[in-house]
This record gives C-alpha cells, structure tokens and sequence, in this order.
DNA sequence: CCCAATAACTACCGAACGGTCGGATGTAAA
DNA sequence: TTTACATCCGACCGTTCGGTAGTTATTGGG
C-alpha cells in the first residue's frame, strides 16, 4: 500500500471541511494523496462510505485523549477543549459541513452525521451526569456543542477565534456553578478560575492550545 | 418575465441553503423556478453573483419587520427572533452553509457572506450600545449570532428545535441582565418574563412563530 | 398594426463529475 | 523462479457541471 488508509480518510476529512459534501471530488482525494482515483473505489465502494470513516476517524481522536480518573469536571473540560482546539486549528467542522451539507440524496452520509454528534452529546451527558440529573445533564451537552459549533461561524469568516475562546471559558465557567454551587477545579495547583462567584467576571482562562 | 427576480433569488436561497454552493446547480434552479439554464444567465452574471442577491434578499427580510422605537431591549428581542424564527421555519441557515462552502474559488461569495454577518453583527451592536459600552455590545453580538446559528446544529440533524428555543429564552433573559441590572420588559402588560433575578430559573417564555 | 426591444428558448461547448473494467505491477511464499 | 494475490493504474462510461451563441417568442409604445 502506498498510502495507509488513515492517510486517505484523513485527506478526506480536510477535503469535505473545506468543500462540503458536493464540493470534495474524488479525483481531487486521489490527487492530494498521490493515487488514481480508480485505486479509492477499490478501498472504499463509494463516495458516502467516506463519510462514515471521516466522522469516526475524528470521533476516535476526539476522545483518545480524554479520562474519567480526574472526575466529571476534569473530562468535562477535556471534552470541550479538545473538540475546540481542534476547531480553531482546522478553521471549520467537518461534522457540522456534513450536517448541513449531506441532504436527502446521500443518506448513509447523513446518518454517519447523526451518530457523529449523538456520540458527542452522549459522551458529555454522561460525563455532566455525576454532577446534575439526566435530563439537565443532556440539555447542557447540546447546548455545549451547539454553542461550540456555533463559535466556528466566525472562525469561517474571518479566522477569529476570539468568539471560540470567550465561548469555551463561559462553558467552563458555567460548569463550575453546577453541582449546587460546590467549589470545584480542574486541576489543583491551577492558578485564577475560581468558582466562589463563578457566574460573573470569568477571568481569562488558559488559551486553546496553538492559540497564544 | 415569467418569473420575477425575487422568485429566482429565493428559489435560489433554498438550493444555496440545502445543497450548500457546490451542490447547488444551475440547472436545478432553472428547474424550480420554471426557466431554462440560459434564461438565468440573462438576468444574472454567473452563480457566483446569486450569492449576494441571495444574503442581501435575506437581510431586507430580517430586518424589515424591526423598528427601534420600543427601545433597545424591544429591538434586540425582535432581531433575534426573526432570525432564530426563519431558522426555525427552514432548518438551516443559508449564510452559514454558504460561510462554510463558498471557499476560495469563489472570493465573491465569501466577501457577500462576511458583509451579511458583518450587518448583522453590528446592526445587533449598535441596538446593544444604548445599553451597555460599544466594545461589551459587539461581544454580546457576536456571542448571540453564534450561539443562534449553533443551535441550527440540531434542527439540520433531528429538525429538533427544542435547542434554539432555550437558546433564544437565555439570550433574552441575559438581555434583561444587562444595563446594570434595571428592571427591564419588552412589552408593558406582557405577562411573566421578569427581570428581578433574571440570571435563573428562567420561565419558559413565548414560543417562536410556528412553533406550539 | 408594426417595429424595436426585451426575454426566453434550443443547442451546444469543454471540463469535471462519480464510478467501472481489464490489465499492469509489486510482493511474498513455495 | 514460479505462482498466487493484493494493489494500482490507464482508459473509458454516461451524466452533469457552469457557461455561451444564435434564434425565436413576447410585449409595449408609436
């Protein structure tokens, strides 16, 4: 094999970012990883089973640095920092491309989106669930993500992660108040970010990663 | 003319908001709108142009049914109702998905989509600004436009819209919050939807239109 | 009623699309 | 070295893409 399979998904991946669904063309995947198209069609069947990988690929990375040995709080932030990062970096959300993008006609694409983010929503509720009872816990997951993906539309605009960064810290802030207005922290020994009065005057939190 | 540019542009809107720029054809919406390809290269440049015709259609739309003579909590609630109301009603967001797909091959488009937001953005700031300093209502702005736009997240996967409901209940009751926390009302004699400890407990306030 | 102007049409262009096929090429065991 | 197998590739399919040229239909003013 001259391209491992991870290489080709990940092309991919950059690929549906940037143009969408309908834009990414397969002969555009071949060229950036140096194979004939025809050689793709003979690793995947077609072009919707590219999404599956995609999505899980990314899913997979997500998450592969995330634990539960530092409580719900510590996961929660990891969660939220690693999916924001990865955001800022690349500029866009492939998911959320996809989301928009795979309409009716490409069906099993449009389910890989679904399981995508109910993946996510999942994880997080379950994380936030030590703290708060499920159903709350739920509705904090998907507002998290949506707020999150939200920020996204301005780092499309005009690559400002300003937006992101006030988002995730207002995140984290409001993470701190649950749990009956315990004081919680992520890490001990982490200076600022306390939780006495944690709805007002957040300060600024430590930056995205590769954000300075 | 069998058909009036507004139709064409709004036929056009709702292949741009569901396709996205590169799965939108030309020849589709010759279909929807009655015409043949040909006819539409007549009336307008190229696709590329369709874009802006398509925001600015969009704009005069939102912002035709606010007045700022209520005051600037009246018009800050009518603005972003008619925004999440529209998302609402069509599920997705065309400048969003156009934010996302109109890339570099298409530098026209993507100047369109900035000025959308761009009037948006500061058509929010400057209602906000009578309340609190400039720099704070421009944050608020942008904060408010993506957590709306996020919450299309789940109508595009699940039509669910339960999430920009809550969205929209938190964005008006932060309002409330603001302007060193005087008791503020949209309407006099609307019931419910206090101000005096607007940070909690927020009740579940007017529905959007179309949406028992 | 005529004529000019506008609007819509038919027919086509080269390029790119997703996808397929049969053969060439590399590789590792026998 | 032969065999067997997975991988890759050149060439091609039918379709659709954005866009254009030239021609016909429609329409409103005189």
């Amino acid at each position: 094999m001259k391209v491992s399979q991870q290489e080709i998904v990940a092309a991919a991946r950059e690929l549906f970012r940037n143009q969408g669904y309908a834009g990414a063309s397969m002969q555009d995947l071949a060229d950036r990883v140096g194979l004939k198209k025809a050689s793709l069609y003979s690793r995947f069947p077609d072009k919707e089973a590219l999404v599956g990988e995609v999505l899980q690929l990314t899913l997979d990375e997500i998450f592969a640095t995330v634990d539960d040995a530092g409580g719900w709080r510590a996961a929660y932030e990891a969660i939220l920092r690693s999916i924001s990062g990865s955001l800022v970096e690349r500029g866009r959300c492939v998911a959320f491309h996809l989301a928009y993008g795979a309409s009716a006609d490409a069906p099993r694409a449009m389910e890989a989106v679904r399981g995508f983010f109910t993946a996510c929503r999942r994880r997080l509720a379950e994380t936030l669930s030590t703290a708060v009872e499920p159903g709350e816990a739920d509705r904090i997951a998907v507002d998290a993500l949506s707020r999150i993906e939200g920020a996204t539309l301005w780092l499309a605009i005009d690559g400002d992660g300003t937006a992101m960064q006030r988002t995730l810290d207002r995140l984290l802030a409001e993470a701190d108040g649950l749990q009956g207005r315990r004081r919680v922290r992520a890490k001990p020994g982490n200076p600022g970010k306390t939780a006495g009065q944690p709805r007002r005057k957040h300060s600024r939190a430590a930056a995205l990663p590769g954000r300075p």
